[in-house]
DNA sequence: AAGCAGTTTAGAATAGTTCTAATAATAGAT
DNA sequence: ATCTATTATTAGAACTATTCTAAACTGCTT
């Protein structure tokens, strides 16, 4: 086996961030991760995220995937979004923050959270706990 | 034939109502309509449609119920929310209104609009139409 | 009453996701 | 380094919600 880990930086953070996780960073667990946080914030399905990986050449089962993504959601990595009920979006920016969606090519886009401002949140039922508060706007392109 | 148009929202009231929608009152869209729009607001998923239009012996297929659904939708009748990826739910509330999301029970509840307060709401890119903004506030209950 | 477009239906098909249980890899102790 | 217990991966089967198919039926207009 080649590559150890001197990947220059991307390798090495990305294992960080799983074992602060909480993760073993695997193979497949660190390539995924690789592809996933890379650049910037993106919104990925679960099959996007299999096919990039099969892109790259990243041998990796689609349950795993699915495993991924669940993992990295519960130990906040990721952060899951059902806007369609044909398939779920996870977003890596997991701060507080809105989407657009764009009805026609099932697009998301991030509003940051300053961009939006609620006032007057009804108190939940029973004093429930608040987990998040969702805005989603919808748009018609 | 008792009971022609006693209560407000039952028989009659009903097939005017998919009439003035454009849609045929056959016998199974009247007596689903009558089952979702009989009392007051609700949240209903195919499935469960189904299956209080078995207990009431309403002799319907699950194909039926979900193009009864569609087509209602279609027509401005309901309004189709997708919370959570598993499910849809059809919500006999086509006004301009919120929802709590009951995280463990997967239960619904309406929030009137006027309790939500949106200021500052960003342009869509492009100058694109906005067709609405849902809030979905989440509580762990 | 007859014809036709619009509806209904059972069951097959599909899509996305989860499960199973066998195999492999990792972390920590030796 | 090696061993071991634990945790992760995998192929494929299974499952769930939904849509499709194509044949039978119904409400509407004439």
């Amino acid at each position: 086996m080649r590559n150890k880990k001197t990947s220059p930086l991307s390798g090495v953070t990305v294992l960080e961030r799983l074992r602060d996780a909480g993760l073993r960073p695997t193979r497949q667990r660190l390539a995924l991760a690789k592809i996933l946080f890379a650049r910037g914030h993106r919104h990925v399905s679960a099959e996007q995220l299999f096919n990039e990986a099969k892109s790259s050449r990243v041998d990796v089962s689609l349950a795993t995937v699915y495993n991924a993504l669940h993992d990295f959601t519960g130990k906040g990595l990721l952060r899951e979004i059902s806007i369609d009920s044909s398939s779920s979006y996870f977003d890596t920016n997991t701060g507080n923050h809105h989407h657009f969606y764009f009805e026609r090519s099932g697009h998301l886009e991030d509003i940051p959270s300053e961009h939006v401002n609620i006032s007057a949140l009804p108190e939940a039922p029973g004093g429930a706990e608040i987990t998040r508060v969702d805005v989603i706007i919808r748009v018609k392109a």
